[in-house]
DNA sequence: TGCTTCAAAGTGTGATCTCGGTTCAGCTAA
DNA sequence: TTAGCTGAACCGAGATCACACTTTGAAGCA
């Protein structure tokens, strides 16, 4: 195992323990957001030993996180050792969560629009805006956390807790490729072009616009996801 | 801990070791169709040492099973001693399921079409007819299986992994209900009719038919799941 | 009779240990 | 030089134990 292949855990250190809250639940969610936000590669894996020795935990909290997070899809067994690692997605299930996020956000997105309150608009707003300063300093690190923020302020307005809970699953399942795909040519731009009709849309509390405004970001994204999945195909 | 509330385990016994699978993943399987099949009633508690004792293991790998179903929305956690408890859905919930439901299952049904074959076809004819029989005979047992057998069918036609799991994991969390819904008047006789559009828009390989079909199947029974919903509240 | 108290039983949580298996570097022998 | 072997290191899986906490029910008191 080269250390080279552990640079996710560089970002991550041990817990700082709250009260209130399991162990395990700390690590997963931790470990969830790290992966929403692509700190891990597809592909790379995932030691419970060395997880617990960089959380300052035993393996056991570690552990149930961790088959946690396998059964939500973002970790997956590997080989007759059954290592758990960084799902490297194929095209066609790119393309099946495609779909699904389509449902799911396109319709999160119609309900959204009755439940949206001026004061969450603005942190809408100011999301994107970020996203436009990172793109335009080309900062991948800020410009992810502000989309997921931006998308997810917009589901969250829907009040649908399952539902939200759906959709940051497959958030979860695309992460880490997410990385890689905003390296793609004009993805800032046409991206932005989404988020901003889609703001226009949320002004106009204009349910079908905003609708489509965010399966044609879904649309445009997946995309570049398969464009980036050859390039991890060809660098493997 | 009345041993009135634990006749979920009734029907499960200790675990047949299975070679090539994990304890934990035969547990979880276990538990996950009991949960769908509505062998257990909600609100009825599981504890980690009384499952593993029926299941012939220690509690390492039941609490790792119990924590997934937790993760799937299967379980939740459950007053101050953090004991694990089949879900009590209220009315906002199964609105946000049956949402959710329409969404994915209605997606997945107009995939279907398409990938079915005549050997499928004849299964998914046969499941129907044991539900008219189990319907006819009010063998609720025979009818839920049948069910879920009948409509997982025609989903795995669409050859949608992501899609299928997301759908089981609805199915998961509504399973606990079905078993009181079904009681409801003229439950059977309205499901019927939905399923015998589904089996006419099949033979005719007619995608928006199906679809219809589908969603009215999953709208006829919120409705019932709804009525069921009162029942728990009263006599709870 | 009704209330408080307190101990026993039950709960999940996390740490530690053993086990069987895989992986891989380094050595031996052809 | 290379094919094959070997042993150390590492992996996850599962059992067991200690611990803190909650629940509960019966005894004891007002």
């Amino acid at each position: 195992m080269s250390v080279e292949l552990w640079n996710g855990w560089s970002r991550l250190g041990p817990l700082a323990l709250r009260e209130g809250q399991t162990t395990q639940a700390q690590i997963y969610a931790t470990l969830r957001e790290a992966l929403i936000s692509g700190y891990f590669r597809p592909g790379e894996e995932i030691s419970l030993r060395r997880a617990a020795m960089v959380m300052g935990t035993s393996v056991t909290p570690v552990r149930e996180a961790l088959r946690q997070l396998e059964s939500d899809g973002g970790l997956e067994v590997f080989g007759g050792n059954r290592v758990l690692r960084v799902p490297i997605l194929n095209a066609s299930e790119l393309l099946d969560i495609r779909d699904i996020r389509i449902n799911l956000e396109g319709f999160a997105a119609t309900l959204a629009i009755s439940g949206m309150r001026g004061s969450r608009l603005r942190l809408i707003d100011n999301a994107c805006q970020l996203m436009q300063r990172a793109a335009d300093a080309g900062d991948a690190d800020m410009y992810l956390e502000n989309n997921w923020r931006f998308h997810s302020l917009i589901y969250e307005a829907a009040g649908r807790p399952v539902l939200m809970s759906m959709i940051r699953g497959m958030w979860l399942r695309v992460g880490p490729l997410i990385r890689t795909a905003v390296t793609a040519p004009m993805h800032f731009d046409r991206s932005m072009d989404s988020h901003y009709a889609a703001m226009e849309a949320l002004r106009k509390t204009d349910a079908a616009a905003l609708q489509a405004a965010i399966i044609r970001d879904i649309s445009d994204a997946a995309d570049d996801l398969s464009a980036s999945l050859q390039d991890q195909v060809r660098t493997a």
